[in-house]
DNA sequence: TTGACAACCTACCTATAGGTAGGTAAAAAT
DNA sequence: ATTTTTACCTACCTATAGGTAGGTTGTCAA
């Protein structure tokens, strides 16, 4: 068809997308083929396996999430503000059709995927936890954050807050998510 | 078999519990049928259809929250303490083999439910949502909570992180449970 | 003692999921 | 120029999911 399209990234956005939206038991080959106006088997060329596809999509988000880290890192900005800029990744997938994260959808599904994607999941979500660790720890020592406890179970109540709300707005509202910001950010900012 | 088993809420134990392991389109009622070693269509004559058992499961569960609220609420407990058996509900979800909550479960695999199905979850999760509001607004009338913010406010993100760590359980460790019900509690806590 | 009903059963059925084998057409490499 | 490779395709296949029709058996009430 068109000269260059790359369907393997397509498949990849498409089935990301699904994943997000219905889990990784709520969606099929068959899903992506038919909106990709494809066959499933150019689905099955790309990612022989669904396992191969699960594990891309961790993958990529992961890269991803080490790129937009090392964006802040090197970003001159209030530590406040960073935090804000946090938040709105997890924001992003509310607008976008409130679907959830990555991390919550792959938890819940967890018992059911297959290894290679256990061990990719885990990587993903010990990468993000220990990026915010360090994070809120420096925020800390340089007097911008004002939190009780130790930057890790901090880190942890973030990002399960995060993601559990993410989750909640579905059967409430989305304003639910900009007030657990709100609660977030009156308890860790100085 | 045996004079007086009862069958029906047998499928509904093993169906509750395989629902918060696997989600609700990761099981199946041969899942179900194998464990109780009776035949598939049994399970039909007791549940017509898969969404009538998940109905069931919200319901019943909406039933056992009321019949627990109604009994802490009666009780003559600090206030403190009261939100420690609050969050034992969901620790007890972590103990027995790293389950996650119902709210989470249903929420995650919201848009492939059955339209009855997400009647029900929302109904089950603004019941535990209203509850907690009340209850913490409560505990701060009588000074025991220092909370900043609305107590609804408060209430989600309490929800949110419980629901939200009871997941990442599953790809850390256990102890972040704990560990993030000290940080909830550093903060609400007078 | 009979008939109704409850709680199972056997024996199907259709749709879908995930996947494979092997063919084709165009483009890129040799 | 011809071989290889890439990216698709058609045409299957097996297993499972969810569900139905209708038969059997045991219990209980009339």
């Amino acid at each position: 068809m068109d000269p260059k399209i790359d369907t393997k990234k397509q498949i990849l956005d498409i089935a990301e997308d699904l994943l997000l939206d219905r889990g990784y038991n709520g969606f099929s080959y068959k899903d992506i083929s038919s909106t990709l106006n494809i066959k499933n088997a150019s689905v099955h060329y790309h990612f022989p396996k669904k396992t191969d596809l699960g594990v891309a999509i961790i993958q990529r988000a992961t890269k991803r999430f080490e790129k937009w880290a090392s964006f802040i890192d090197n970003q001159d900005m209030r530590y406040s503000k960073k935090l804000d800029e946090f938040c709105l990744v997890f924001k992003k997938f509310v607008e976008r059709k409130q679907q959830i994260c990555l991390g919550g959808a792959l938890e819940t599904d967890f018992k059911t995927l297959p290894e290679e994607m256990q061990k990719e999941t885990r990587h993903f979500i010990s990468n993000t936890l220990q990026w915010l660790e360090n994070f809120l720890a420096e925020g800390k020592a340089k007097g911008e954050f004002a939190f009780p406890g130790s930057a890790k179970d901090q880190a942890l109540l973030i990002i399960a807050s995060l993601q559990g709300v993410i989750q909640i707005v579905r059967v409430t509202a989305p304003s639910s998510f900009d007030a657990t910001v709100k609660q977030i950010k009156r308890y860790v900012c100085a």
